[in-house]
RNA sequence: GCCGAGGUGGCGGAAUGGCAGACGCGACGGACUUAAAAUCCGUUGGGCUUCGGCUCGUGAGGGUUCGAAUCCCUCCCUCGGCACCA
């Protein structure tokens, strides 16, 4: 009798005793070549759930694989530690964040190390830690000195009754508080930002990365590079210092035909420009604007409003007089914050026209154009018209003609616009690195040396509901002296954006403890950059947007020598509960350890990769988990069954030259599969084998080599899904220790090529027949097989063959007539 | 709304210009059992069938092609992101 698959006592023992061997760690100094496997790292929000599995397990059997195929692999983790969740805690639960974190890294910590990946737990990093965010606050300066980091005016959302800044998903409904249901308002504060538009241009290139192109399309539309002109409109007013205003415009081919400005409600000049008969309808036309999101105001369904100011500008190139007026969906952030209107050529402003009685000015004719009104905006080339000496050009040559004119004439010049803006790193709250800045009445802004470092976070902060960072009310936080002149000063109290942290953790890993600088520049001129890196798609313009700027800024700084940190990308898909994405702070998580208990972390890794393409995602059900564990169970006894000795006959030579052909086909699946990320067929594929071998033993002993080495490779191909079942069976078959520094097995390519393939014959395209031939037939000789067959002339019986379409190694289609 | 992805049996999915439904779940029938669980064997998209087959079928509609789940156009639905959740 073989004994029962029992995951539980076999995953303990083996990780146990990995960990005792140090089984997966790894240095510098290896003969094998390097290869970074790296996953996002979790943030700290409680229990690991299902979908923290759905990106650790694969990413993890794909590490494990490179591991196999001959590589030195650093597999690491980490905790993503600062945030928001943790001061909520704090407020609702009375818990210090820094406990509630630390309870939360403990507990994940236990359950990641049921998982059974090949993490290098000594490389473990959490980024709340001193130790961590002293780095964090190097980098801070090591920005702002570099000129990338500025202070600036921003918006935030701003509850009037518990005077708090809020971030956006505490602002619910139709914009209140979540907690006390009040009408959000924007409030103005002097915050800090990173000039990340100074790299759009070199962010919208991939050089030398494989990258996922709907990801590399999410950041360049997110970017949103626009080649245009700026043109100066006249403003004519005593009581305004400003002569002229300038617009973006992507089509100076329509400037003739602007009837009309639009500014962004927020624009300086709004104020001054207007006519004290329009001020009160502007005024509340402002305050609504400013309570909208973004995504209310540039919504293209909604109803398009705007208010005249009474005030006019005029188009140097005509001597027109337009109304200036102001409309919520243009943005101060983009271009130069006014545009011109064309309602004519653009159908937003074509519908802002009809709603106002502004006139429609066509200037690009379209084809066959009579003059009669447009039903609506024309935006395609045409030829111009009612544009001075323009005329008769063809748009598309207009826009270079008229650009050249407003360049000589000193109207405006060539320009590009980007719809990405600056990143705003400052926070209004405690748990976050502070940014390590003393703002000192003689000097002003000082940076913090260096040797002061870390900025400590102190440990008595209050959580009162005020708009200022709790670092605020702490006096002994607050109060310093000036580094360079020993004022008595104050330090800076908000603290930095996470997405600080998540940007240089992966460097971090290469040495971890280091204490000279944030990495051992030896070190990490072995590991970076990073090989592989998986993680969800949703971080697409945020995470692995803010990490490339950063890897540029600092490579622009000397620390490093590489342009990109992420060779390769894989995005693996959401795991849904409820229609939404899983996580704590919805509340719909699923988590992963009673599965483990029941079934082992096995059959967990293996149905979490079975149930779709990774890239998918999908709703969470767990209806099909026993498949899994069913099919290990088989596993494991027709590994340890092959092992009695059996008086059943031999199994003849072409059953063995069968299994062998079997054995190597699969290899080869299974290894381009996992290379691709395709573990559902790659299991798929290995189950077929797994049946295709319960069948073959039948009746036949299984004492030869070409079994031994199905079963061998069988093993070793489920070694990175089931490392502890494989490292157990590994064991019992007589291997020696550890199945996971065994080479992964390799194919014989003679051993797959196929000998014969299945004909599929159709007739007008409808499948008639099948017929296995040599692999290496010829056309004619398919035609004569295909014509003799009974099933195919019955229907090309007293028709005409009029064509024959062949294709070598597939079918053979005949195109008849009746 | 904008940007990105997706829609195939009762369910998860396979097939990405050439055999639709691999593999698995579930369901049904059978074996074993006093019984159940577990396990093993078989059947399983719809309709028709003289049991040889025929025919319909991949969100909806149209198109390209000898041939479309796959490519193109229009529409519908679902998911992710939209700059302070991370």
């Amino acid at each position: 009798m073989i004994p029962k698959y029992n995951p539980e006592a076999i995953e303990k023992k083996w990780q146990v005793r990995w960990e005792a061997d140090d089984l997966y760690q790894v240095d510098e100094n290896s003969k094998r070549p390097k290869w970074y496997a790296l996953t996002m790292f979790p943030y700290t929000s409680g229990d690991l759930h299902i979908g923290h599995w759905y990106a650790m397990a694969p990413s993890d059997v794909h590490a494990r694989f490179k591991r196999m195929r001959g590589y030195n692999v650093l597999h690491p983790i980490g905790f993503d530690a600062f945030g928001l969740p943790a001061e909520n805690a704090a407020i609702k639960h009375g818990i210090h964040p820094y406990t509630w974190t630390m309870q939360n890294v403990e507990n994940m910590r236990r359950q990641l190390k049921t998982l059974g990946a090949m993490y290098d737990w000594r490389r473990e990093l959490i980024t709340c830690l001193p130790e961590y965010y002293k780095w964090t606050q190097w980098f801070f300066l090591k920005l702002y000195e570099a000129g990338l980091a500025y202070r600036g005016e921003a918006p935030a959302n701003w509850c009037p009754k518990c005077k708090t800044v809020l971030a956006n998903e505490q602002v619910v409904g139709e914009g209140h508080c979540e907690r006390c249901n009040t009408p959000v308002v924007r409030r103005d504060m002097e915050q800090w930002f990173f000039r990340i538009t100074k790299y759009a241009d070199e962010l919208l290139e991939y050089e030398g990365v494989e990258w996922p192109e709907r990801i590399k399309l999410m950041q360049r539309n997110w970017i949103g590079k626009s080649i245009g002109v700026e043109i100066s409109f006249g403003l004519d007013y005593e009581n305004v210092d400003e002569k002229e205003i300038r617009v973006f415009t992507t089509r100076p081919d329509t400037i003739y035909g602007v009837t009309f400005l639009v500014f962004a409600p927020e624009h300086p000049l709004v104020a001054k420009l207007t006519t004290p008969d329009h001020e009160e309808e502007i005024q509340r036309y402002i305050e609504r604007a400013r309570s909208q999101t973004e995504i209310e105001r540039l919504s293209s369904e909604k109803e398009k409003t705007g208010v005249f100011t009474g005030a006019y500008a005029i188009n140097k190139l005509n001597g027109e007089k337009v109304p200036i007026w102001i409309a919520d969906y243009v943005l101060l952030t983009y271009g130069t914050g006014a545009v011109m209107g064309v309602p004519a050529h653009d159908q937003r402003d074509f519908e802002f026209a009809q709603d106002y009685n502004i006139p429609v000015h066509v200037v690009i004719a379209p084809e066959g154009w009579c003059g009669e009104e447009l039903e609506e905006a024309y935006i395609e080339a045409g030829t111009m018209v009612n544009s001075a000496q323009f005329n008769g050009m063809s748009s598309d040559l207009g826009k270079e003609a008229i650009s050249d004119f407003i360049e000589a004439q000193g109207y405006g010049k060539r320009t590009m616009s980007y719809r990405l803006r600056d990143w705003l790193i400052s926070r209004q709250r405690y748990w976050g690195a502070p940014i390590p800045i003393i703002y000192c009445p003689k000097c002003g802004i000082v940076s913090v040396p260096e040797g002061d470092l870390p900025v400590l976070l102190p440990e008595d902060a209050e959580f009162k509901p005020t708009g200022e960072s709790p670092l605020e009310y702490c006096e002994s936080f607050v109060n310093t002296t000036c580094p360079k002149c020993g004022e008595p000063s104050r330090r800076e109290t908000d603290t930095m954006d996470t997405f600080m942290c998540s940007n240089w953790y992966f460097l971090r890993y290469t040495s971890p403890g280091y204490d000279q600088g944030p990495f051992d520049p030896a070190k990490l001129a072995y590991w970076m950059p990073v090989d592989q890196y998986t993680g969800g798609a949703e971080h697409a313009t945020m995470h692995l947007f803010y990490a490339r700027f950063f890897n540029k800024a600092i490579r622009d700084l000397g620390l490093v020598n590489f342009d990109e940190p992420f060779t390769r990308l894989f995005n693996q898909g959401t795991i849904v509960m409820e229609r939404q994405k899983m996580s704590k702070s919805r509340g719909n998580v699923v988590n992963p350890d009673e599965y483990v208990a029941k079934l082992g972390a096995d059959t967990v890794r293996g149905y979490l990769m079975f149930v779709g393409p990774w890239d998918q995602g999908g709703g969470w059900d767990d209806s099909g988990i026993s498949g899994i564990w069913r099919w290990l169970n088989r596993v494991w006894a027709l590994t340890l069954e092959g092992q009695d000795t059996s008086e059943l006959p031999p199994m003849d030579q072409a059953m063995v030259d069968q299994l062998r052909r079997q054995t190597h086909k699969t290899i080869k699946k299974v290894a381009e599969d996992i290379e691709k990320f395709r573990f559902n067929t790659m299991l798929a594929a290995l189950m077929e084998f797994t049946n295709y071998l319960s069948r073959a033993r039948e009746g036949h002993s299984v004492t030869n080599a070409a079994w031994n080495e199905a079963i061998e490779s069988l093993l070793l191909l489920l070694a990175p899904t089931a490392p502890h079942m494989t490292e157990e069976l590994w064991e019992r078959t007589g291997h020696a220790y550890s199945i996971h520094t065994q080479s992964f097995p390799s194919w014989d390519s003679e051993l797959v090529s196929e000998e014969q393939f299945t004909l599929v014959v159709q007739v007008n395209g409808k499948l008639r027949d099948r017929v296995t031939v040599a692999a290496d037939i010829s056309e004619h000789e398919a035609r004569e097989i295909a014509l003799n067959r009974e099933r195919v002339q019955a229907h090309t019986d007293g028709k005409k063959i009029e064509e024959m379409i062949y294709v070598p190694g597939r079918l053979l289609n005949l195109v008849v007539s009746k």
